[in-house]
DNA sequence: GCGAATTTGTTCTCGGTGAGAACTTAACGG
DNA sequence: CCGTTAAGTTCTCACCGAGAACAAATTCGC
């Protein structure tokens, strides 16, 4: 519940109304049809509007007419608006993109690094050569926990307990880092397949599955920042002992690893993607060795699937990485065996599972919004005002 | 984010927060008190105040003075003011009581049942012989999963899919009906051992496990009222069939099923509990077989709980029915059993693993705080004002 | 026992907010 | 070309909470 008690509270929090419809909205919207939307009259639409645009937060442009009437004027970004930067670090690649008000995503730079922390340099470095003074925050996905918002675990780079405040300092931009699963799974609700779902499953799998609940649009983040690990429990009972600590996590099941595994071949963090997409190539092809080991994939992702759901009733579960893969390959299989999974009594309806939409700039999105999101709150606003 | 769009909405979203902060507080508030934390004016907050109690929803009272200056006044009950019910069916009876703003429950009246939905009728007379115009609304807890808060379950009674549209029909009060093991974690969150927690898990251990995630003080229901059946995950990999319909669901490891079955006797829902008390007074007396077994669903228990604080990240969690009696008696199998399954970055801080401290009324706590809350919404606000 | 200090209640003014009504403007359509 | 339709504009109005000044009720110190 937003802190908002007085009348000029009031203001900005529908201020914060619109531009958030704006930014969501999938095509631009008008004036009029923003001001029936959120239940304006007329005349509280042109306020709104006319001291946003005065602010430089809003732009309006006159709407092409359609049908009778006085035209509208659309709601469009400001030239001279807020935009907010948002990189995804990877294997050992990353990439910068600029989103503005409405969503529009720009991709910015991209450049290799050295798997060490000081990829985070090269991230200021190329921000800075983008920034203008437009620029209110950068968000950073990575692809690992992140405990408290501070300590950084990066299993296959081998970062143990990176503290976020040594590489990011105060000659940063306001910076907020968040895990790559949990942000794809955001963009998806916010841009994907997920829209409009109130409980909602992502899962992004690749080395790992990571995941995110997700509830009215907003991925959860847990007590310490760290929530979302649901490749670490042991849903199949492989009885292998996990690098993370634990045993028989799910993960050892499904993923590029398990994958490889399965086949016979020593998994690694290295070539495992490679390995993977061969296997599926040769499954797709026909081979009945790899198709095995891609049937066992899909069963163990569907029992997890179906034992999941008994607990967090999810409306729908997206997938994304190769999960998009074994969805294509072995729908059938999934959904078998997250039926399974499922108590009886809930199989008449299982929760749709779908691939993800947004691709793979999903975590890269996901940083983006939730760089953006620091300009679209009502402390910033009435700041700016 | 509530509807709030006028200077009028902003009334009532003030007086409900000021209802809210009444009912939600340990100790009776003050009118200066109150007003200090939700950050009103005097002038403010005795306007809001002579409001609501013109309205009959708030009685001032005379406070003891504390200390030097002007005396205030203790914000209670209104004596007409509005109530709400809360009944808890349980294995052959139910519970009926009576809850006011503050949080004061008061029992009613407590009766046998026949194991069928005739209890719904039992609930009604009773509701009858006790209501007053003060009345606003009716909750109920019930023990097995309310899809859709509409199709009733309930195994160990033997209810399949008992429709409660034909249960509670047009001559009831306003009436909700939720889970028992999820309305005792509610009752946690607002007046027990999860108090100002941010994420939370509750779980009721009885025959089974039932539990619910508590998210801001709230418990989370899922896209179909179903969310919250965490015993059937296979998190213990027991290798059995469930009644559900899966496999190697943990609430075959713990409860008192199971602690049953380990014991060598064959588990049943009638004498099932009694046994199992049995056993856990064996256990304590020292007889190793029936230690044995207590330790066995200690451990099964600590091992689903770390499964579960990876995925989700809890802050505490709590325990009810047998779980107190575990904690009791093996709070460091558990502990050991649960650190184990978590992963190795998270165990330098494990969740809080605590005994519930609302004990066996729950759920009916929690079905009349949430009959309540219909009470302490702005639309029924605004509607009484 | 009395005045100072302290805390709260009361009253009044003021700037600000959105609703609503009346009117104007700009398109379309026959 | 004029009626219809939809949106923009302007003005009044009820209402809200902030703030300041003042009154009231208690405690504390001497």
């Amino acid at each position: 519940m937003p802190q908002l008690k007085t009348s000029a509270d009031l203001r900005v929090h529908n201020q914060t109304r619109l531009l958030r419809a704006v930014h969501d909205a999938d095509e631009p919207l008008t004036r009029a049809s923003a001001a029936r939307a959120l239940g304006f009259g007329r005349n509280t639409a042109a306020a709104l509007v006319g001291e946003l645009e005065a602010a430089g937060l809003l732009h309006e442009a006159p709407a092409g007419a359609s049908g009778r009437g006085r035209p509208t004027t659309l709601l469009l970004a400001h030239p001279h608006g807020p935009v907010a930067f948002g990189a995804d670090i990877r294997e050992d690649s990353w990439t910068l993109a600029q989103i503005e008000l409405g969503g529009r995503l720009t991709e910015l730079e991209t450049g290799e690094h050295d798997r060490t922390p000081r990829v985070f340099d090269d991230i200021l470095r190329a921000t800075r050569r983008h920034a203008t003074d437009r620029l209110a925050s950068l968000g950073i996905a990575i692809a690992g926990p992140i405990h408290d918002r501070r300590r950084l675990h990066i299993s296959h780079l081998g970062w143990d307990e990176v503290d976020l405040d040594e590489q990011i300092g105060g000659d940063w931009p306001p910076t907020v880092v968040d895990n790559d699963a949990r942000l794809a799974g955001l963009a998806e609700a916010r841009r994907g397949a997920l829209r409009g779902t109130g409980t909602a499953l992502h899962f992004h799998i690749d080395f790992d599955i990571g995941g995110t609940l997700l509830l009215g649009g907003d991925a959860q983040r847990g007590a310490h920042n760290i929530a979302g690990e649901f490749g670490h429990m042991p849903l199949t009972d492989s009885g292998h002992r996990c690098m993370c600590g634990a045993q028989g996590c799910w993960s050892l099941d499904v993923g590029t690893n398990a994958l490889v595994r399965r086949s016979g071949r020593e998994p690694g963090y290295g070539a495992g993607r490679e390995l993977a997409r061969e296997i599926l190539a040769r499954a797709e092809a026909g081979e009945t060795e790899a198709g095995r080991a891609v049937d066992d994939n899909a069963i163990a992702l569907g029992r997890g699937l179906g034992a999941l759901a008994n607990a967090l009733d999810p409306e729908a579960i997206t997938l994304s990485g190769l999960g998009l893969e074994l969805i294509r390959l072995r729908r059938g299989l999934i959904e078998h065996a997250c039926a399974e999974g499922l108590m009886k009594f809930r199989r008449a309806r299982p929760p749709r599972i779908l691939a993800g939409t947004v691709g793979e700039i999903g975590p890269l999105r996901g940083a983006a919004e939730i760089a953006f999101d620091v300009a679209l709150n009502a402390e910033w606003l009435r700041a700016r005002l």
